[in-house]
DNA sequence: TTGGTCCATCTTTTT
DNA sequence: GATGGACCAA
């Protein structure tokens, strides 16, 4: 196969650009997988590098392993020795290689979210800090952005109050972590970044022995990520980045897609490649997106064209809440799989992973199935990582995080005052706490513990006993057999059984990880553990055949589909209420939307709901100020009222409340609730509703309440018959300048009169003024062109 | 020490 | 409507 077949010029012109930094900016579907793929294949053929020579850089392991596969079948043999993967499990693989140079032992483990927030609580609670006022999560965001600028908790100066609060938290959670031998994310990155920077002498070997890197999703990199690329590529300056500011949705995490910008600026004899041309989706779905993307600023301007048909009009659909929003989209997915669709042909999006459930129970009780990309991550589920836990503790005995975490699962008889004591007499002598619970296991009451252990001490030796037996076996026998004596000496099976099928599927997500550790027999416990740290759920994505996919936004990146739903374009979700107040956060949510829509091959549906469950109380949305920077002419609404026969009788008052058909009135519904997470109007708006639908007071849960309350809910939607829309005035935040119908006068464009006033997501005021002189409605932001008001 | 019940709090997105 | 924490009875 030709390397360069199949290639526009810039596509080409890409593959084949020679040594130096090469920048490639490539909008969505214009083929940058391709380009990267036969970029590395070009390098290895055509400018002789050796294959282990090339370092590629992604984000997902699913990325990494697609590339990898893909470089395989063109290249075959030629292609083994790549250095291909995301870049935490590059750096893991640096660290373990170079650990000598660094603090910790090469068995160190990685810390995943779940762990850092129970270190912190238990940091929070060493320094006996209140949790209420002390976030957790808050804490660790501090600790993760000043990780992300470089910033260990020594250099960490405090420049307010909060930050003065963080500073002892930082300091011991860096602390306990070293004690711990455990790495988070972010010290993955970090600690790669001083190794390579602090050692002359690793560095050199790294830098000369890859001789060409590349980088995916360069948009996503945090500072941490991109000073690690700059370290890597300084001897031979081979750096090939290929992303796209528009689709960088990951700032929470720490990304900057300034760095594009940064690129240009550090290598200012870089190429740059646009690739515009895109090779997914119809016309009319690039235009659709165009106009959401084009209101965000510090971007290069890009404009994607295809040669694709212009295809059909994206259709809107509101529903009256959001069981209807499901039943929406369930019924089109339904009523087109009859016509011969294909159900992997569909995917719904949403924003927040909350969201999924009305779709589960919509496509349950329609009887179809369906694929659901991460919402419980599975390694994130309490059987899962219990287990780990013990695995961890068999590989890493510092670790005591994990240690606490099943000393007492199943219940032993180890309870906070036992652990307690083991924790004080470890601190006392000095010890880790498994050295404790080995030595009161080998010497019983003989042992100096013992004593001290109270009444804990007969069942914290049993648990000393079983720690050095898997030890034993961990270094004898093979990971299947290890796995399988911890289960059984645990007797978890039994723990796990309580008669319910939930109890039942736990053990069976037991089962599947065993299947995952006899993958593993061969590369035994340490790598198995690393893997399981560092592989996402996307990851693990099962292809479930022919079935439509459910998934949030960020999810559905590098993904695409014939037919996509967004759902949830209310304000509040889409764009999410956590980014009102910040023109940045703003931004992002544009993209994350325009990520979506792009995602679609031939159609694209937009969907919300007026009402919808958060809390497990109703609440009321606008729809997303989104949707009025979508051209009219590209919508076609799909309205609930005439075809929905569902809802004809249940919503009397719908009538009366018309619907906002045009974008101006879209516009306008707005306005009241922009300028801020309109607290009162979140807090109003149950409040002034009367209660949807009188709610049966369960008193207890039985064992299987969970399930009668979904069966209850799916037959129900005569629940909401005896509903009425409430009148959604959310109370005006601050007033307007101007106000419509007053008569007003523009330098420009002459006298006009007022049509509506609002402010925009940055809090600045618009208003939108019908000139007479000119025949038109313009939109004006009141600072910047001076409006005079005549009347 | 355990297991139950009640309460508050919350949720963006994930390597 | 889920989860984690606090509290209490056995």
């Amino acid at each position: 196969m030709d390397i360069l077949s199949n290639l526009n010029p810039q596509q080409k012109q890409a593959v084949t650009a020679g040594d130096g930094r090469v920048l490639v900016l490539a909008g969505p579907g214009s083929g940058k997988t391709r380009v990267l793929t036969r970029r590395v294949a070009y390098l290895i053929e055509h400018m002789q590098v050796p294959s282990y020579g090339i370092l590629a850089m992604t984000f997902t392991n699913k990325a990494a392993r697609e590339m990898k596969a893909r470089v395989e079948t063109m290249l075959g043999p030629n292609a083994r020795g790549l250095w291909v993967g995301t870049f935490h499990s590059v750096c893991a693989r640096i660290l373990r290689q170079q650990v000598a140079h660094l603090p910790f032992s090469s068995n160190f483990v990685i810390y995943d979210a779940d762990d850092q927030k129970r270190l912190m609580k238990q940091v929070l609670k060493d320094l006996a800090m209140d949790e209420k006022t002390n976030r957790p999560a808050s804490m660790l965001n501090y600790i993760s952005h000043a990780k992300n600028n470089l910033v260990l908790p020594d250099e960490f100066t405090p420049t307010n109050y909060r930050e003065r609060i963080v500073k002892p938290v930082y300091e011991r959670y860096q602390n306990m972590l070293q004690v711990n031998n455990a790495l988070d994310f972010d010290d993955l990155l970090l600690w790669t970044v001083r190794l390579l920077a602090d050692n002359a002498e690793v560095r050199e070997r790294y830098a000369h022995g890859f001789q060409h890197i590349l980088v995916d999703e360069f948009q996503d990199t945090n500072m941490v990520q991109y000073e690690i690329l700059k370290l890597l590529s300084y001897a031979n300056g081979n750096l090939f980045a290929v992303g796209d500011e528009d689709q960088s949705i990951y700032r929470w995490r720490g990304a900057d897609y300034r760095n594009v910008m940064r690129f240009e600026e550090d290598f200012p004899n870089c190429q740059k490649i646009l690739l515009e041309q895109n090779y997914r989706s119809t016309q009319l779905v690039l235009d659709a997106a165009q106009g959401v993307i084009n209101q965000n600023s510090n971007r290069t301007p890009k404009h994607l064209f295809t040669q694709n048909a212009r295809g059909a009009q994206v259709i809107l659909h509101e529903a009256d809440d959001d069981q209807g929003e499901a039943q929406y989209v369930v019924d089109s997915i339904r009523r087109q799989m009859r016509n011969g669709a294909k159900g992997s042909d569909f995917a719904i999006m949403y924003r927040t992973n909350a969201q999924s459930r009305r779709f589960e129970e919509a496509f349950l009780h329609a009887g179809m199935s369906y694929t659901i990309v991460g919402a419980q991550r599975f390694y994130g589920r309490r059987e899962v990582k219990d287990i780990i836990a013990y695995l961890y503790l068999i590989h890493n005995p510092a670790d005591e995080l994990n240690l606490s975490r099943v000393i007492n699962v199943p219940p032993r008889k180890i309870g906070g005052k036992s652990q307690e004591n083991l924790a004080i007499a470890a601190r006392d002598a000095g010890l880790r706490q498994q050295a404790v619970l080995l030595d009161l296991a080998q010497h019983k009451d003989k042992s100096p513990y013992w004593a001290r252990m109270g009444r804990g001490a007969p069942a914290l030796t049993n648990f000393g006993r079983l720690l050095n037996k898997w030890q034993t076996k961990a270094a004898t026998e093979e990971l299947p057999a290890l796995f399988d004596t911890i289960l059984e000496d645990i007797g978890y099976h039994m723990h796990l059984d309580d008669g319910t099928e939930e109890g039942e599927s736990r053990w069976e997500n037991v089962q599947e990880l065993r299947k995952q550790a006899y993958e593993y027999r061969e590369r035994g416990l340490s790598e198995f553990l690393e893997n399981l740290a560092l592989v996402s759920d996307q990851d693990t994505m099962q292809d479930n055949g022919d079935s439509p996919t459910m998934l949030t936004l960020h999810a559905s990146k590098g993904l695409e589909f014939s037919q996509v739903f967004i759902t949830g374009l209310d304000e509040g979700l889409l764009p999410h209420s956590r980014s009102f107040d910040d023109p940045e956060e703003m931004a992002e949510e544009r993209r994350l939307l325009y990520v979506g829509m792009t995602r679609a091959r031939k159609q694209l549906y937009l969907v919300r709901a007026e009402q919808r469950f958060t809390y497990g109380q109703p609440s009321y949305s606008q729809p997303s100020r989104f949707l009025a920077y979508i051209d009219e002419d590209l919508i076609q609404q799909d309205g609930t009222k005439k075809s929905g026969l569902r809802f004809s009788s249940s919503f009397t008052s719908a009538s009366s409340w018309e619907k906002p058909a045009s974008k101006s009135k879209r516009w306008t519904s707005n306005t009241t609730s922009w300028r801020r997470k309109s607290k009162s109007a979140n807090e109003d708006a149950p409040r002034k509703a009367p209660p949807m639908r009188s709610e049966p007071i369960r008193k207890k849960k039985e064992t299987d309440g969970a399930w009668n309350l979904k069966r209850r809910t799916l037959n129900k939607p005569a629940a909401k018959q005896t509903s009425k829309r409430a009148p959604t005035a959310a109370p005006r935040a601050v007033d307007t300048q101007y106000k419509a119908g007053m008569k007003v006068s523009h330098a420009k464009f002459g006298p006009g009169e007022v049509r509506e006033s609002g402010f925009d997501e940055t809090g600045e005021e618009v208003v939108k003024v019908y000139f007479s002189e000119q025949d038109r409605e313009i939109k004006i932001l009141t600072s910047f062109a001076k409006l005079d008001i005549i009347e």
